[in-house]
DNA sequence: TTGCTCCTCACGTCACGTGAGGTGGC
DNA sequence: TTGCTCCTCACGTCACGTGAGGTGGC
């Protein structure tokens, strides 16, 4: 018979749990002192106390521990084992999070390494939710030429859809359909987000496209402030961090401007507040 | 200037997390309503909301993020490079730990799979202290001997000891020295704890040894509650355990005598129990 | 009498989720 | 007027550590 303190040390365990534990009903003493309320242990609780530091040791919950000591002192196998399933399946889990953190971590050092400060960007992953949609399309010959073609798409754009009766709201999403970044021959689409609804009543299709924008799982993204001229910066930035992760592009790149209209009768935006997204994932394993 | 609810869907972090933000000081809105309390807030706090977003997925806390973020926007080079570094050596051991605690659910699922039922024994790693003892020493021709050579053992040793005026206390310690699991030649120890002071006092060292037993830093322990006859099986689920999980022996096996002595008027305790402690320590990579 | 151990009660941890109960704007 | 959004306050999470304040046994 052993007083806390001792079995205590026996058990490598502190004080403080072997009382939780009885309070929980998880482990209670063999005896309890009417009077002091002092709590003695016998050497048939060191077993179970041991059973309970393993289980514990292998992650399981105190609670689920509880469920499988409960009654009687016999582990019910089944239950046991599928206990021990989803835990292999959670820390299966966990350990990918977390090498993907370390793998994060990692690649931040080195950029500090390399370049003496830390980007000025911060890439985030987040989610796409579906948007409707209305939008032109074409090919721009050059880079050079795609503000000149981002102004006009998006000025017809608005023409067209004023006659339709159908108001833009915002933000403006310039798509860039080539996957990789280019110079020349830059497939893009200018696009304005519309109340939902519009999709359901049908519209001249030769005039503006007019769809659901696809939810994206997951998505790289960064916020640029500043001219139309610097986003190169960025652009590369974020491809080069998908790269980086293991991942590879999943759909057109999306340029949100979330300040407001790119131009303003006839004028470019000076510092325009800009959402890059580049939909994207992970490579699967054994691919190229 | 968004509402918080809109605020909340460009960043993709809930309401809460975004008043809780505020609360902290880490993020204001960039205006509060002085009547109804509302939070409107600007495009600029997108971007330090992304920063915050950014550096939380890789697992800084946001009071690391805050004194990162503080008064300046501009990140303080140094202080990022020193809390990523830390954030990495703490992801490593975060790894190795999940790590092997799935390789251990995985021994234990194996395990099940194999016998159809858990193991009765539950193995648990601690650490054992330091404890003064005293002993004699001597090799067993086999393993069936094992029993008598202890029972003499300990006898001439409390005989020794009482000579001496020691007192021993408990547990009886039986160490075994041979590394590997065998069945002649058994380099036995039995030993009893002394108290700490009997050691600055000499001793005449030819009638047992007395010394402090060292303190381990890990030990594969076990308790085993029968008779002395059926200790092989406990033993060889111990030493199994410590080579499924990668590790090595680290010093003799201690056999501790937790429900008092081993023999009592010449007669062995019918179901004593036991606690059976294998040092080990962790192979180290590129060992054999 | 002095330490030592034991007792209960309760707060703090960390980044959230989820209510209750109530109020402004279309 | 009806939903919708927003507000504050507060509890719960999980396995602990760490006190405060007090009492028994040698």
């Amino acid at each position: 018979v052993f007083k806390i303190g001792d079995f205590s040390k026996l058990g490598q365990v502190s004080v403080r749990m072997l009382r939780h534990y009885d309070q929980l009903g998880l482990l209670k003493p063999g005896q309890v002192d009417r009077w002091t309320g002092y709590r003695y242990y016998t050497l048939e609780q060191l077993a179970r106390l041991n059973r309970i530091v393993a289980l514990n040791g292998l992650g399981l919950t105190l609670q689920q521990i509880a469920d499988l000591l409960d009654q009687n002192d016999a582990l019910p196998v089944d239950r046991l084992r599928g206990m021990l399933t989803m835990r292999r399946v959670a820390l299966e889990q966990e350990l990918q999070e977390k090498a993907l953190q370390l793998a994060s971590v990692e690649a931040r050092l080195r950029q500090i390494e390399l370049e003496g400060k830390p980007s000025p960007y911060e890439i985030v992953v987040k989610s796409l939710e579906p948007v409707a949609v209305a939008s032109l399309r074409q090919v721009a010959p050059t880079i050079s030429a795609v503000g000149y073609y981002c102004e006009h798409l998006y000025q017809s754009l608005y023409e067209r859809l004023d006659e339709a009766g159908i108001t833009p709201l915002s933000p403006e999403i310039t798509l860039y359909h080539s996957q990789e970044y280019r110079e020349i021959d830059l497939d893009m689409e200018t696009a304005v987000v519309v109340e939902p609804g519009a999709l359901r009543r049908g519209w001249p299709e030769d005039q503006f496209n007019l769809y659901e924008l696809p939810a994206v799982e997951t998505a790289a993204s960064l916020i640029y402030e500043g001219p139309f001229e610097g986003l190169e910066q960025p652009v590369l930035a974020l491809l080069g961090w998908i790269a980086e992760c293991g991942r590879v592009p999943a759909g057109p790149l999306r340029e949100l401007h979330l300040s407001g209209r790119a131009h303003e009768n006839g004028q470019p935006q000076a510092n325009p507040v800009i959402e890059l997204q580049a939909p994207a994932r992970m490579v699967e394993e054994g691919e190229a």
